[in-house]
RNA sequence: GCCCCCGUAGCUCAGUGGCAGAGCAUCGGACUUCUAAUCCGUUGGUCGCAGGUUCAAGUCCUGCCGGGGGUGCCA
């Protein structure tokens, strides 16, 4: 990346200055080059003199010489400052940073690169292969997703999509919570919703879930068995209403998410932890380490050990039930030591703050790496209507779901929408102001400069013109170039929303290219039948910006039409 | 009480220690288009308050104020 090879340079500068003793030796500090935030302080600018100033006049003194000013440090750095292609020039601006401006003729010949090349020119492979899990939504699977849960999709399919593209061997993971008082209640409403449709007098239970959506699953369940399962006995009717509830829901997750172009690797059944032995081998390696004690008819987990803090955590609770603690702490052990994934991603609801801070601490009772678990935490989604807020409670049976809002509004709004927040702000959604903006919505901007990159390629197709890579040189005009360095700040752009797993860079960064890319589109005509060197060699640009868009596209989960 | 997050333009929000930004809204222009779902220009901010660190603070530290969340034998 150009970014890290200028940063190079200037350490280059650095020590063949101290070499020929222009400047005193000091240890060589990390050296930053940064984008400048105004035009006309070059591509990139580095602060180097202003870091060092001290350093050199502390040493300058220790032998006794004179002072230097930042500015006077800067023109030494610029002197020996090493040639390289990328490179045009650099300048010394006060009070002492060193601007740096790109070549134009290299920036030129980039498009050829970006066209034949495609996503591939700017992948950068942070990840070498390194086996990363993204466990996100993981809703329980008691009833369709709430608009909130959009949010985790938005976010945890976005994080994936960054890491695949960043060298990392991503799995995509729903935690599915098919056990537990919550999944027993809810197998018992539905129960019971399902004498009703016989003309049975029963209710739900006081504790049961009151959505209508009940009913449907009910209606569904009586149109493939009919009557035959009134006859089920007290015993059987649990495990039999959880078995075709979770079905139906599961089946309804994965329709909803697939609207959102969002598709899991794997469904993951807590069940299962307990059906496979790894909770019993949990339990056993926990017993042994003497990380176990019974308190109030209940067995603690010693958490205090591990973490800093003196609270334990109930493992067992006294009804012999385990709790979310004790299956949390089974999975991630079979995420780390079973399935062997060198990093996890969780991706929760803030609401969760408490469990993210102590649940990675205690990985190392298992001699796991704290840091080998990221727990990604975002803010709740306010979903307003018309400026008055919606309540979203499923006790209530008064949700708003995720298919509504999209049915509306559509996965791509939403989605653009849902990541263009940093993680820890909370959103507003005015629904009734999402749809009534939508067709002066950012999305739509964005995917129309990429369908008029697409309708300029086959007009210039039907013309005989075809992009063309002889007269690169003649991309010399300002709107040229700086779509060409818009182009090439996307590597950046990745890597910095990957460290900080914060996709929300990708809509800004989108709408800033796509910008860059329609003021081009305004000031140089592309197809010119009285010049059609300049005109390959702007196809050839059109044709790279047009993949750039799609794969800043494709990164967010959303489509680049081919026209609009 | 203690812990976490948020507070930036009228609105919605970005901002990786380097001269405060975008979208929308406002106002004024441009439609015989390679797709006007567009373009050009304009208005608009003591970055919640007060200290501190730094050559340099919206950004880091401390303390306040306001809003939200957490602090379960719920998950």
């Amino acid at each position: 990346m150009i970014q890290t090879q200028l940063e190079k340079l200037i350490a280059q500068s650095l020590k063949r200055a101290q070499k020929k003793g222009e400047l005193p030796k000091f240890p060589v500090p990390a050296i930053a080059v940064t984008r400048p935030r105004r035009q006309g302080q070059g591509d990139y600018s580095c602060a180097l003199p202003l870091q060092i100033v001290r350093d050199v006049n502390n040493a300058l003194k220790a032998q006794q010489a004179g002072k230097l000013a930042p500015m006077q440090i800067g023109e030494i750095l610029l002197k020996r400052l090493p040639a390289a292609e990328f490179l045009d020039r650099a300048e010394i601006a006060k009070p002492g940073f060193i601007n740096l401006y790109l070549s134009p003729a290299w920036l030129a010949r980039q498009t050829a690169l970006i066209s034949q090349q495609g996503g591939e020119y700017y992948q950068v492979d942070l990840g070498e292969g390194k086996k990363v899990q993204v466990e996100f939504v993981s809703a329980n699977p008691t009833g369709p997703l709430h608009f909130g849960g959009a949010r985790n999709a938005a976010i945890g399919d976005a994080l994936a999509r960054l890491l695949e593209n960043s060298g990392y061997l991503v799995q995509r993971e729903y935690y599915v919570n098919d056990r537990g008082t919550q999944m027993r209640t809810f197998a018992m409403t539905l129960w019971r919703r399902y004498q009703q449709l016989f003309g049975m007098d029963v209710e739900i239970p006081a504790d049961g879930y009151p959505g209508a959506y009940m009913i449907e699953y009910a209606e569904k369940i009586k149109a493939e068995h009919g009557d035959s399962l009134l006859s089920l006995t007290e015993e059987e009717v649990p495990e039999r209403f959880q078995e075709l509830g979770l079905k139906i829901v599961l089946d309804e997750l994965e329709h909803d998410l697939a609207m959102m172009n969002v598709h899991f690797d794997n469904w993951f059944s807590e069940q299962s932890l307990y059906d496979n032995g790894d909770f019993a081998k949990v339990y056993a390696i926990l017993r042994d380490q003497d990380d176990l004690y019974e308190k109030d008819g209940a067995v603690w987990f010693r958490a205090s050990k591990y973490l800093k803090s003196d609270r334990d955590e109930v493992f067992i609770r006294s009804n012999g039930e385990p709790g979310y603690f004790a299956s949390d702490i089974a999975y991630h052990y079979n995420k780390f030591i079973v399935r062997g994934f060198e990093w996890v991603i969780d991706v929760w609801a803030v609401d969760h703050q408490n469990q993210a801070k102590r649940l990675p601490g205690t990985m190392r009772a298992f001699g796991i790496d704290p840091q080998r678990l990221t727990i990604v935490l975002y803010d709740l989604v306010t979903l307003k209507r018309g400026g008055k807020e919606v309540k979203i409670s499923k006790r209530a049976g008064e949700i708003v779901t995720m298919r509504e809002v999209l049915e509306e509004v559509g996965a791509d709004a939403a989605r653009y929408f849902l990541l263009s927040h940093s993680n820890e702000a909370r959103i507003d959604f005015d629904i009734d102001l999402a749809v009534a903006q939508s067709s002066e919505n950012p999305v739509y901007y964005i995917q129309y400069a990429h369908a008029r990159s697409a309708s300029i390629l086959r007009k210039a197709a039907d013309a005989g013109l075809k992009p063309a890579t002889d007269h690169l040189a003649l991309l010399t005009c300002p709107e040229e170039l700086a779509l060409l360095r818009k182009m090439l700040q996307l590597p950046e752009v990745v890597i910095n929303a990957v460290d900080h797993l914060a996709p929300h860079h990708l809509p800004h960064y989108a709408l800033d290219l796509a910008k860059t890319y329609t003021n081009f589109y305004g000031h140089c005509r592309v197809i010119d039948m009285e010049r059609k060197d300049l005109t390959e060699a702007r196809l050839m640009l059109v044709q790279a910006a047009k993949t750039t868009l799609a794969y800043v596209l494709s990164l967010m989960g959303m489509t680049a039409p081919e026209q609009m």
